[in-house]
RNA sequence: GUCCCCAUCGUCUAGUGGCCCAGGACGCCGGCCUCUCACGCCGGUAACGGGGGUUCAAAUCCCCCUGGGGACGCCA
């Protein structure tokens, strides 16, 4: 058995987006899972588009997610020569030929077509002038004219397309440059590519490569295209649908462990299960439990996921993560280390987790106050009963949570109330909200000392 | 327009001829828990696009229709 070798193969004309994650991300699996080789190849030929911070952005991204690769990355902007070489092999044989129409007079070929019903093509004018190289000139592939071109897709199965539907597309364009046909053929080949897996957009695609292995006379890889990923409207993801860029999705606030996990379910199922480690998923990778079929970007389901990892993650790890989240952060990483715990079953994402972690980090007097809660809990009695409770809390030393709820447990005995009345008024008074951790738990992270500094400012808080 | 691909709950999907009057997950709705908000737990809602075949039996196989997506570049 020959060693498995798959590759992805970004062109640098925009980052890495959703569809290419996953793209990479199978390709990755396929080949960690068979013990063999992940190539990372930039596919820069068209020098005009390509550029290089979107090289560096792509490979970023590629690291945030953890898909290390064994090769690369190439450039295939380094490997003009090499194209070329190939390109003269099938000039000399026959295969290939220069062509001096200009891209108008093609156009005008394909209006035509398009005009009679047709398929739009070049009509292979040049195809038998026999011409050399020179100013302007193209070389395309002397297609065949009739039969069939047929290949047995890891995914979707037998296709075939009739050779007719085939014109003879351009191999090197007018300055000399490889075009992404010949190059992917060339390069997959010397590279010893084993599994191409890469978008179905590439399916009408493949033909055309076939066709070129065939002329070149070099044995082809297998070849599995995974479906699209679809925006809500069903339509091909792109800017239109918010955030397609996966550095995005770091900044706001998912965890890689989350995005890899949520894109190798869309389109790829084991069974009944839903949460995958990377070993895991390592391990059950599978070709066959691909869909055939476009899925929808759910971010629901991404923010569901998130939200389990962000259980699941160590608090030390989040907390170092948090750091990168917080405006301003002047506190040390053991604080954010004691808040992390109480925000981890609450944030769904690290930009979350930031803004509920806010409170813990603001200065006792910048703490901000939500008016409406103000006005609903800090009433006259109330602002009484957290004195009292001020009082009591001056006197202990300990400031754990059971001391704390056996205090108030004894205030609450003593006044004769129930907890609801003041449990809200002192939430209000340490956070500014309504709305926070558990009482006792917020207090014990915030210490003795901002707590009752921060009940008395509420005592006396005017709105 | 031509060609290619696809078709199970709103979404991701399980299902490879009987175990399916279709299972799980997200979301949504209801309940429980409760110091708020979450978490968690319990319950509910909801799908085989349509029509023909094949078969004792079809979500599963075949054909047609419809619908959706993609490709038709000297972009990748």
């Amino acid at each position: 058995m020959t060693k498995v070798v798959t590759r992805f193969a970004p062109s640098p004309t925009g980052y890495l987006h959703i569809g290419g994650a996953r793209t990479a991300l199978f390709n990755w699996l396929w080949a960690r899972k068979n013990r063999g080789e992940f190539i990372l190849r930039i596919e820069d030929t068209d020098l005009e588009r390509s550029r290089e911070e979107m090289t560096r952005a792509i490979l970023e991204a590629m690291d945030w997610l953890g898909l290390d690769c064994d090769q690369g990355p190439y450039y295939q902007s380094q490997r003009m020569d090499l194209y070329r070489e190939y390109i003269q092999k099938l000039v000399d044989t026959g295969q290939a030929y220069y062509c001096e129409c200009t891209p108008e007079e093609v156009e005008a070929m394909r209006e035509q077509a398009r005009a009679r019903g047709l398929k739009p093509k070049y009509n292979g004018r040049c195809r038998e002038k026999n011409l050399g190289p020179g100013e302007g000139r193209v070389i395309r592939l002397k297609a065949p004219l009739t039969g069939q071109t047929t290949f047995n897709d890891l995914i979707k199965g037998p296709i075939a397309v009739n050779n007719e539907e085939l014109d003879d597309f351009v191999l090197q364009r007018a300055d000399g440059t490889p075009t992404y046909n010949l190059a992917v053929v060339v390069d997959d080949a010397t590279m010893g590519v084993t599994h191409v897996l890469r978008g179905d957009d590439h399916i009408n695609n493949t033909p055309k490569q076939i066709l070129i292995y065939k002329a070149l006379g070099i044995k082809q890889p297998l070849f599995g295209h995974v479906p699209m990923i679809l925006g809500p409207d069903k339509k091909k993801l792109s800017k239109r649908h918010g955030a397609t860029s996966v550095m995005k999705y770091k900044e706001m606030g998912f965890l890689p462990e989350a995005m890899i996990n949520y894109l190798v379910r869309l389109g790829w199922a084991y069974g009944d299960e839903e949460i995958f480690s990377r070993e895991e998923l390592i391990e059950k990778f599978s070709l066959e439990n691909l869909s055939k079929s476009a899925s929808v970007f759910d971010m629901d389901k991404l923010l569901w996921l998130n939200s389990h990892y962000i259980k699941e993650k160590s608090p030390a790890d989040l907390a170092a993560l948090l750091k990168e989240y917080v405006r301003e952060f002047d506190a040390d990483l053991s604080y954010l280390e004691k808040i992390v715990p109480l925000l981890q079953p609450r944030a769904k994402t690290m930009v979350e987790m930031a803004e509920m972690a806010e409170f813990f980090l603001v200065a006792d007097e910048e703490l901000q106050y939500d008016a409406k809660a103000v006005r609903k809990f800090l009433t006259p009695e109330a602002r009484e009963h957290l004195q009292e409770v001020v009082n009591r809390l001056e006197e202990t030393k300990d400031f754990g949570q059971k001391e704390l709820e056996q205090i108030l447990a004894k205030y609450l005995e003593d006044a004769g109330i129930k907890f609801k009345v003041i449990a809200q008024p002192i939430r209000v008074a340490i956070t500014g909200k309504t709305a926070s951790p558990g009482l006792f738990e917020t207090m014990e992270v915030l210490g003795k000392e901002r707590t009752i500094k921060r009940m008395k400012r509420a005592v006396f808080f005017e709105g």
